[in-house]
DNA sequence: TAAATTGTTTAAGCAGCTTATCTAAATCGC
DNA sequence: GCGATTTAGATAAGCTGCTTAAACAATTTA
């Protein structure tokens, strides 16, 4: 295959994904759904969770997070960062607790049941990619790997590793 | 390379990605400011044209077309279409004119400086691509696309082709 | 020709992001 | 120790892009 195609297809097909993968996730959010359900019922959690929540909880699995460490983490502003622990506490999914060795910052972590919870919505991601990509080889796999990475160097992203800025 | 770690990685890229493509790209952005710029000068194109836009400009490179068909090709609801194909009206790049044979459609077309200068900014999206993509060997760029593929399969997303749905 | 359908627009509303501003706590300098 | 600066987070206001519901015009169907 001509290496033009495959960029004349790339092109287009980036900002279809883009959109695609940005906007809550119907097949994921019932997942999510049935297993906090389970836990404890938690209304109104469908719908109302996006990637930005879920980028929260993932970077929730290595522990503690301050607001701000999770903003940079996902990418965003302070403030956006703010208002999406908002809706995680609404849900009765993360909780805040005041730094002691610094009063000013808030850490974010699960709500204890939650633990368990998170690790699943994360292990249900993640199956659902790979079965996304049962159908490449592991070369494959490593080269997608390698051109998501040039693309997010390419396009300035910002890296939300949640391991990211450990301490800055 | 594990596979499984790939999919840690993927997992944790996605998301990033999904962002940084959906923004507004400011290098992107000063290049079209650029090119619009020198042929008839728009004031404040710079900022106000997202991905959305920049989607149906390429769509168009195909032809006239109808909102209805812009919306399918895009992605986004009927609504949406009209007002993205508003923002472009404004900024002088694409004109309205109703379709001769059934005059509910009205048909999306480039203003006739524009014809040259959507074709140079489709252009430059893929030579930027190509540079971003440059270390890749043609083998990793086919094993790339098709993981792409897969992804937009995977998640629903509507193939964004400004070649789909050619007469429905 | 009346009724149903189709294509587009208008209207209302929501989610997510931004910047600017404010408050509280910590740190620096004397 | 005490005031001035810095830092973390929250609040406010505003924008963009999307959605659904409803309106409207043109076409097709019966």
């Amino acid at each position: 295959m001509n290496r033009d195609l495959i960029f004349d297809e790339v092109l287009l097909l980036l900002p279809a994904l883009s959109r695609g993968l940005g906007r809550p996730w119907p097949k994921e959010m019932a997942e999510i759904e049935e297993i906090v359900g389970h836990e404890f019922p938690v209304e109104g959690v469908g719908g109302s969770i996006s990637v930005g929540h879920v980028q929260i909880l993932i970077s929730l699995a290595k522990g503690p997070r301050s607001v701000g460490h999770l903003a940079e983490s996902v990418g965003v502003s302070p403030p956006a960062a703010t208002q999406l622990v908002d809706r995680l506490v609404e849900h009765g999914m993360v909780e805040r607790r005041p730094d002691e060795k610094d009063r000013r910052v808030v850490l974010v972590d699960y709500v204890p049941q939650m633990h368990d919870i998170a690790r699943r919505i994360v292990e249900s991601r993640k199956e659902r990619l790979e079965s996304t990509f049962a159908s490449l080889t592991d070369e494959e796999a490593e080269a997608f790997l390698k051109g998501l990475k040039l693309l997010a160097e390419g396009f300035g992203v910002a890296f939300g590793s949640p391991g990211c800025g450990e301490e800055k």
